[in-house]
RNA sequence: GCUGCCGUAGCUCAGUGGUAGAGCACUCCCUUGGUAAGGGAGAGGUCGAAAGUUCAAUCCUUUCCGGCAGCACCA
């Protein structure tokens, strides 16, 4: 006999080996029709697995959220079945749970098309309303492989090979149609419902490696319930409404072009905002950091110094004369990263070790050969402008070095309005890599260490990870991974400690016994790339940047002709008071002027007419609401250029 | 880079084997209107580039360039 636990406490003795089904019949009929599968000990099982030992048991019914992942898994099966119903010979090959749905990856000449869908949804809900159950078996090895060999699934069969001695090799059968899976499901394919919709068809790789055959993969998503299927498909346009590169071109902040691909054309506006947010770096790097230049374009040699030109080539771009009859023809690559110029500046000149910490702050503009699919928007491009800072330092600074840049760039995070869902990853060494074992151990006990106290001083706010393996090839790092408004995670902040660079450079310092010694050199960036960072802001906020960034803070719209000469007093006077405001006194209808305005984001709009210009008010229209509000023409700018205030001067104001 | 799709006016998109259209934006005119589109007229395109098929190509074919989605990549 075994003893099972109820969610509620109960506790009851059955015979050892009863299946969770033969449990819940027990309790109720109806209970049992429900149950879609059970939680033993915390772990999602098929309800027909028989107990062998005392658990913690739960039923499942399919509107527990943790149900949501078996109805898509199921969807997943289903969609390979009527896949393979309606175009025999296809090859089934993995199709997994993923954030937002399921996918599965068939293998056929022919790839499928967004036209397939209906005939593939009808299936698939065909299949569904047959409500087979789903039953598992445990094959042997070679008999599975056997089976699907003869049906001519070669994918299936390096599968079976790629699972590990130990494991069972488990069949799950819907009807006449089986697939091998780890499995759970539910009871049957009637339990996934009639909320799921495919939604899109892409290639990618077998195993995702890249010498692989490349599969078409269909992407679906299932919820238990329509409207929630519903809400996702809002949620979705939602998204490409705030998508930066369609609000970039709406607000006219910036373009690409066909010549420059990967390369951004900043317009007036969005130029405005991106110095917005390097003016604001700069106030934040006024105290410990000294800003310098490096140039744009360095002789090869350097980079082969570097470790560049060996490890990084693919991904530069490089220069020479373009003179038919120039002399000098020797190439010159295009800086990637802004660290060996930082590491000739240390060099330049004899060093102390009473100038370290030395801290060198680049707002650098770098190129990268990104590879073409790769490129995104704003979000991924050839050309970038980082917030680099290169810090020398001795062995004893590094922790405190590593806590400081955590400070500030926490900080800074939260003055852009990412305080919550903070994630501070460490990524350990890689496989390809240059320094011996010894200095990689102690980097990465040093960093660990920094980790845990990250956690710690912000008492626990911040969480903390580890990639192993996924660190830059010259040391460990960290990844800072902020959270937007729609939930979507970004990858900004990094702090890298190398002991590379400084030793292929030969950089020193005296150290105070009079001894040459190597400084620590610890590479960060806050934003990442300022390009990327003003795109995920563009997002984060739909467009609707606060005021203190809003390349247009106010427009100035006349009712008549006759507001003229007041609307350009409140224009001088908001300028004065350095607000960024325009002027609109077209020959335009109110309604007109405002429709335009709000659609281009516009905070606020100073609408003045007769009564205005007589009383010396303005009428205040802020973006998102009909609301007016008349204020006396001092009282409004005062308002505004204190809201314009960026939240770093507010704060430092505020602490004063 | 790989797979698939796409490329026609500044933007969003129709369209045809016989060298092009709409709406918005733009310019001008009328209108001076109190908080999300007043009316009229005009201007604007080597139909992404090159080669091929054809009497004839924006349309069919090939290659290249660029973009989109996903994959791979993100040092």
């Amino acid at each position: 006999m075994i003893a099972l636990t109820f969610p509620d406490g109960a506790r009851r003795e059955f015979p050892q080996g009863i299946t969770g089904l033969d449990v819940a019949k027990g309790i109720s009929p109806s209970l049992a029709k429900r149950t879609v599968a059970m939680v033993l000990d915390g772990a999602i099982a098929d309800l027909g697995d028989p107990i062998e030992a005392d658990a913690k048991i739960e039923f499942l019914n399919r509107d527990d959220p943790r149900a949501l992942e078996l109805i898509r898994h199921d969807a997943a099966h289903v969609l390979a079945e009527a896949v393979q119903s309606l175009w025999p010979g296809t090859q089934v090959t993995i199709g997994p749970v993923i954030e937002n749905g399921f996918y599965y990856d068939f293998f056929r000449n022919e790839p499928f098309s967004l036209e397939d869908f209906p005939a593939i949804e009808k299936k698939m809900r065909e299949i569904i309303a047959r409500d087979k159950p789903f039953t598992k078996e445990v094959w042997s090895r070679d008999e599975t492989k056997r089976v699907f060999r003869d049906k001519g699934e070669k994918f299936k069969v390096e599968l079976v090979d790629a699972i590990p001695g130990n494991e069972p090799i488990k069949i799950y059968n819907q009807g006449e149609w089986f697939d091998l899976c780890r499995g759970p499901h539910m009871t049957s394919t009637g339990k996934i419902g009639s909320a799921f919709k495919l939604m899109k068809v892409a290639g990618a790789y077998w195993r995702g490696d890249s010498n692989n055959p490349m599969l078409t993969r269909i992407y679906g998503t299932a919820f238990a319930k329509q409207e929630d299927l519903d809400a996702y498909v809002h949620q979705l346009e939602e998204a490409e409404k705030r998508d930066h590169r369609r609000l970039g071109r709406e607000m006219n902040l910036f373009h690409f072009q066909e010549e420059g691909p990967g390369v951004v054309f900043w317009h007036p506006k969005g130029w405005s905002v991106f110095q917005s947010i390097v003016a604001y770096m700069r106030r934040r790097l006024a105290a410990d950091y000294a800003e310098v230049n490096a140039p744009q374009m360095l002789d090869k040699s350097l980079w082969e110094t570097s470790g560049h030109w060996d490890w990084y080539r693919e991904n530069m771009f490089a220069a020479q004369s373009a003179g038919d009859e120039a002399e000098d023809k020797r190439w010159f690559a295009i800086k990637p990263m802004n660290c060996p110029g930082h590491v000739l500046i240390f060099k330049h000149g004899l060093r102390s070790y009473r100038e370290l910490p030395l801290r060198f702050a680049e707002f650098g503009i770098v190129h990268r050969y990104e590879p073409s699919g790769a490129m995104h928007g704003l979000m991924r491009v050839r050309g970038f402008t980082q917030d680099d800072a290169h810090i020398f330092c001795t062995e004893e600074q590094l922790a405190e070095e590593c806590l400081k840049i955590n400070d500030l760039i926490l900080s800074t995070y939260a003055d852009f309005g990412f305080e919550s869902d903070l994630v501070v990853k460490l990524s350990t060494r890689p496989e390809k890599r240059v320094g011996s074992d010894a200095s990689w151990d102690h980097a990465e006990a040093v960093m660990t260490r920094v980790l845990e106290q990250i956690a710690a001083r912000s008492g626990n706010r911040i969480k903390t990870s580890i990639n192993p393996g996924e660190g830059a090839f010259y040391g460990p790092k960290f990844e800072y991974v902020l959270r937007d408004a729609i939930g979507r995670d970004w990858q900004c902040g990094t702090t890298q400690v190398d002991f590379n660079l400084p030793e292929r450079f030969g950089a020193f310092y005296i150290d105070a016994d009079g001894q040459k010694k190597m400084p620590v050199m610890v590479h960060r960036a806050i934003c990442g790339s300022m390009e990327r960072f003003l795109g995920i802001l563009i997002e984060h906020h739909a467009g609707h940047f606060p005021l203190w960034l809003a390349p247009v803070q106010a427009v100035v719209a006349t009712i008549t002709a006759d507001g003229d000469d007041y609307a350009h007093e409140v224009i001088a006077a908001a300028r004065k008071r350095g607000l960024r405001v325009e002027a609109d006194l077209r020959n335009e209808k109110i309604n007109y002027k405002v429709r335009e305005h709000s659609l281009a984001k516009v905070p606020a709009m100073l609408v003045v007419g007769k009564k205005e210009a007589a009383e010396r008010t303005v009428s205040i229209r802020r973006l998102g609401s009909q609301a007016q509000t008349v204020l006396p023409l001092e009282q409004a700018l005062a308002a505004l250029v204190e809201e314009a205030v960026p939240p770093d001067l507010a704060g430092a104001r505020k602490a004063a």
